[in-house]
DNA sequence: GTGGTCTAGACCACC
DNA sequence: GTGGTCTAGACCACG
């Protein structure tokens, strides 16, 4: 199975927590599903152009999250998430990023009407990018 | 003038950052108008239970943004930022947020409609939150 | 004889440089005749809204230039620089101030024609810009 | 790679603007190429003689201005800036230096064929002191 | 009294 | 090993 992860050298996240996030949502979005094998941590790093301390941090950190799970001499899997917990965290996780941003929004001084204007800008400015890119 | 800071120890962000942003957000909401001088780098820094130099970076940084103005030996004043400006920067700043918070719904396979509705609760949230407080 | 400071609180100069800067202009461009009697220090302050530390300075700075004069108790004039002294004067800063601006360019790599076009045009931007104040 | 920084403890510049505008003219000059890794903090410090702190200022100061980009525990590199960008860049530094000196010289009641001519023999001045250095 | 610069030295996060 | 944050304390420039 190949990974497709994109590390930006631009950003300023840690390579680690780039790597983590997009692993993360495509287990939980589904796109990994429960069971499948991970490429080993030599490989997934080459393909990823970095090193492998960096990967093997991703696993355990994830492994920690109870989403990935490591059998000695074997390998890394995507461990079982219930349907209903999949769906639970992955909600959890969007309001959670969802009331950030309106909390900014609120410290700067916007109401909600406003907030809400502001929010459906935001959605076209996501979605018509995405056809740009 | 009396500045109303929070600085908790137990977020992971650094203190200069978050005071940076709650000066920022002070003065973009319009809530210290220009011309207002800020206390001095020590005052504010004994206020704060930091360090002169946490304080000093802070200033100096908004000094960067443009939006703080700094005169040797006299102090340091909120600077002019024209009403427009103001305006543009806090719609900016809202926007990114939003639009950051939107980009982590879709990677986790959220649809449009979907994130409606999660943004409304997340509204709520917030705002019910403020009652309680 | 009031003479005319400009003193913006937006520079990053401090004050007692840019009043003095100006005071230097007007006498060696000649509109400050040798003999004048400058105003009073407390006078001078006041209309250039700052402390009468800061002109004590300018003034005593100045004359340590050689172009001003403090009589005790009778106030301070305008020396007498000769003519031939006062052409040399104003030869040697402009010709350090092109220096130096040649120095920056040649750093970056400017060869001599094209500093010599860029010089043109700055010549224009000075002078159109003057036109339109 | 051996970065050649001069700095002078004469000049009342402080040290991080002295390191910093020649770090700087070595970037857009094209002398250091984008991708180049620069020296770690320590490294560069004590080649300079001075504190980790200051190269650290200058570092980040850069990395502001977009024109060197630092990654936490990998190192410091010179950030992709376009041939355009470049060019655009260093035409404003250059010009910008040009119009601070032509303002001197008309505060100073020079005409314009008197800043012409007085150019051309700063010019002369800047370049023959070249042959002698 | 203000802010500006520079120092030495500690501890943490990341690779 | 890299850079990132924070500290205390010294000295200077400015008003």
């Amino acid at each position: 199975m190949k990974i497709p992860i994109q590390v930006s050298a631009d950003s300023s996240a840690p390579m680690y927590l780039q790597i983590e996030e997009q692993l993360r949502a495509l287990i939980l979005s589904g796109e990994l599903k429960e069971g499948t094998m991970l490429p080993s941590i030599r490989e997934f790093a080459q393909g990823a152009g970095c090193s492998v301390i960096t990967i093997r941090r991703v696993y355990q950190d994830l492994e920690n999250e109870g989403i990935l799970l490591t059998r000695q001499g074997t390998g890394t899997f995507v461990a079982k998430v219930g349907d209903t917990n999949r769906e639970r965290y992955r909600r959890d996780a969007v309001i959670a990023a969802l009331v950030e941003a309106i909390e900014t929004g609120r410290s700067l001084q916007s109401g909600i009407q406003e907030m809400r204007d502001w929010f459906e800008e935001a959605l076209k400015k996501v979605y018509t990018l995405d056809d740009g890119e």
